[in-house]
DNA sequence: GCAATGTTCAAGTAGTATATTGAATACTTG
DNA sequence: CAAGTATTCAATATACTACTTGAACATTGC
């Protein structure tokens, strides 16, 4: 191959590339791509939970569908959207333990805005799945039920955190709590913790979310 | 945490993210990261690979390092580029694949640039591992010498796709070759091939490049 | 110390991305 | 079929990004 022809074949290929590159420039569109690996979703909805006019995340959605990131299912009057493949989760996963190592910046902002977590118990997936073997502890799942319908930890039950409070009696007293939720940058599982610790309950956090637990291989229920 | 709090913590934070995704969203920046990925470079021979400016080059390196993708290392008159941490070569793969897979331009533009592969034998890593533990295989890195240099697959000799041609009696005729580059885009390997291939050698390619072949773990020479 | 060399910085221009708004489209329900 | 709702499209202002050029800076070798 001539040198022209070589630089040419690189930079079309990678400029091809660079449209996955350009999805992920936008924090609102990596919130968005986060929120998916939840599971499916309406452009609505993803609105509310990302704070956006729905015309906005629309826009950043065909921003994802058309670098093939994510795919839309139709149904009646709603366009339900999902990752197009588990590999954008690996994708932003990677990015994101990335940024945890070496942007210092991302350690300054969980310092500033979460519950210093070094106070609360936590586990990680490993731990957890050998718990869970020797049936020594109630899971829960503090996310919206909706997200804990398309997938969640076996044996886990749902208890989204709103509700927490008022579903106390189902959880028995002599048993550990592990409350996970949707993943590091998520709070739910940190609220579920400290509520529970303040009602007398022993609880931990999984340090991951389900799309991570997933991601290892682990099995996860429907 | 209030909802507006809550909302202000995701949005500093995945903006944080997203500086990594500017990284990636420029093909010329990913051209770059590819050939960090074989060992650190100085800015004007990132320059001469890209057929980019050195002040060219120069910005999109600034832009790497301000994400800390990538760290200097200035020894008298020349600024060595190389990658911050082995998970940045991670996150262009996944990107890598998650393109060859979801994007059909990918396969067009190596389709219209690339000798027809299927033409030309291939192994994959693992079966070149097996091959070069029973020894029946004379291994070729014809990558350029510094990055032969800065690190090989153990038993690899070095012989630049330049030299190849003059160089030809040095290998044993009765055994199969294999040559290997800097990856799936690099045309090294395949123009090794058949150049050994029209001299009668049984010659095939590694369908990855060397930092593939270091992610999973197998062992690297240096 | 001075010239040569590699690298970075600064300024300017052209091009691209984001968020907002309001209109258009597509589907469902009565 | 008409009304209502969810979603997408189109147009805009603003802000950012890329590349070029030329100057500035740092190090080396004479």
């Amino acid at each position: 191959m001539e040198h022209a022809e070589k630089r040419q074949f690189k930079q079309e290929l990678y400029e091809q590339f660079a449209r996955i590159g350009r999805c992920l420039a936008n924090g609102h569109r990596l919130e968005i791509l986060d929120l998916l690996a939840q599971g499916e979703r309406t452009v609505e909805d993803l609105g509310i939970d990302t704070d956006l006019s729905t015309a906005n995340v629309s826009q950043h959605l065909q921003v994802l569908r058309s670098a093939r990131l994510v795919k839309v299912r139709r149904d009646g009057l709603y366009a339900f959207y999902s990752l197009a493949d588990p590999a954008v989760f690996s994708l932003w996963q990677v990015l994101r333990t990335i940024g945890e190592t070496h942007l210092t910046e991302v350690q300054h902002i969980t310092d500033k805005y979460l519950t210093d977590r070094s106070q609360l118990q936590a586990i990680c997936a490993e731990e957890l799945y050998a718990l869970i073997n020797r049936n020594s502890v109630t899971v829960i799942d503090v996310r919206p039920l909706r997200e804990y319908a398309s997938g969640h930890i076996p044996s886990a039950r749902s208890i989204p955190i709103e509700e927490l409070e008022s579903r106390l009696s189902e959880l028995p007293k002599g048993k550990d709590i592990v409350a996970y939720c949707r993943g590091p940058y998520c709070v739910f599982a940190d609220e579920a913790v400290l509520l529970l610790n303040r009602h007398g309950y022993r609880a931990m956090r999984l340090n991951e979310g389900l799309p991570d637990w997933d991601l290892k291989g682990l099995s996860v229920e429907i």
